[in-house]
DNA sequence: CATTTCACCTGGTGGC
DNA sequence: TGCCACCAGGTGAAAT
């Protein structure tokens, strides 16, 4: 469910409540494969530990970790939403939606919880080890590059040569993180550019003018809490406002907002995809 | 290596 | 009310 914006929400939301807190116990489902590293080494790194700050790499949601009485951080928990995942904090009185996966019960008595329905989101735990070369003893980071710091260089470079249609450019993690189905359709809009274009062959002002929308879309849907397609909610259950901002997402066959022309709805790298042709050649 | 397709899941919606 | 087709915020593995 969640890109940048949200899971950025998500992941703010959860620091502020959270920060400072420690585990006093954990609970988690059985559903195996929510668990990318296994569910008793989560347990068991998991309680005890202080939770000293949550941040957002592309769509990861990552805890820093670490024994209450030392100041850095020795662990992360990293959590992916996939599309339907929720990260919140609650009392623990409140009740507890289908399709729970991890309740950590904290020392102030809230409770940081999980759920996913379609269970496409996922659970990762890391003892960091500085001196280890194992992937998973590194603090985690995401592959690609952040859209929101991203220079004009670097914009372009990830995209020269390529031949594949610049929206499944930029929905590739590797290439930027963060960018998913809706700032993808909404930023080629705001920047006129088709998406299925060669991403490619695309010029150097168009690329410039695509990743300055692609800044100011994801900015603004931050500062509006992200966008509430379905189910979407913050850290603390509450809905975003950026589908009030939505200009050709799930707006196939209605009149575009710049010149009245019906968005179309094609497929493109799997994913349904939503331009005007008009504004967007 | 670059690119495309598909499987993985549950749930909501709208047509009949 | 039920049944069915279709759609949905993601991504990694397999195929090409």
């Amino acid at each position: 469910m969640p890109e940048l914006p949200e899971v950025e929400t998500i992941a703010r939301g959860v620091h502020a409540r959270v920060s400072g807190d420690v585990v006093h116990e954990a609970w988690f489902s059985t559903v195996p494969q929510t668990f990318q590293t296994p569910r008793t080494k989560q347990l068991r790194g998991l309680v005890g530990k202080k939770i000293f700050a949550v941040h957002r790499t592309g769509k990861h949601i990552v805890c820093e970790l670490g024994t209450p009485q030392s100041h850095e951080p020795s662990a992360q928990w990293i959590v992916h939403l996939g599309m339907t995942g929720r990260l919140l904090v609650t009392t623990p009185d409140s009740v507890v939606p289908p399709h729970p996966h991890a309740r950590l019960q904290l020392v102030s008595g809230r409770e940081l919880r999980f759920g996913d329905p379609r269970r496409f989101g996922r659970l990762e735990f890391r003892d960091l080890n500085p001196t280890s070369r194992k992937k998973e003893c590194k603090p985690f980071n995401a592959p690609g590059l952040d859209p929101l710091t991203i220079t004009s260089g670097d914009f372009r470079a990830l995209f020269k040569n390529r031949k594949l249609a610049i929206k499944a450019a930029l929905l590739n993690q590797s290439l930027l993180a963060g960018v998913g189905n809706i700032y993808a359709d909404e930023s080629l809009f705001h920047s006129g550019i088709r998406p299925t274009l060669q991403a490619g062959k695309l010029s150097t002002p168009r690329l410039e003018i695509l990743r300055l929308r692609l800044k100011e879309v994801l900015t603004h849907a931050i500062e509006l809490g992200g966008s509430s397609v379905s189910d979407y909610v913050d850290a603390n259950g509450v809905r975003g406002f950026f589908q009030l901002e939505h200009c050709v997402y799930l707006r196939t066959g209605e009149p575009c907002l710049t010149c009245n022309t019906p968005i179309r709805r094609i497929e493109l790298a799997g994913r349904g995809t939503h331009y005007c042709p008009k504004c967007q050649r």
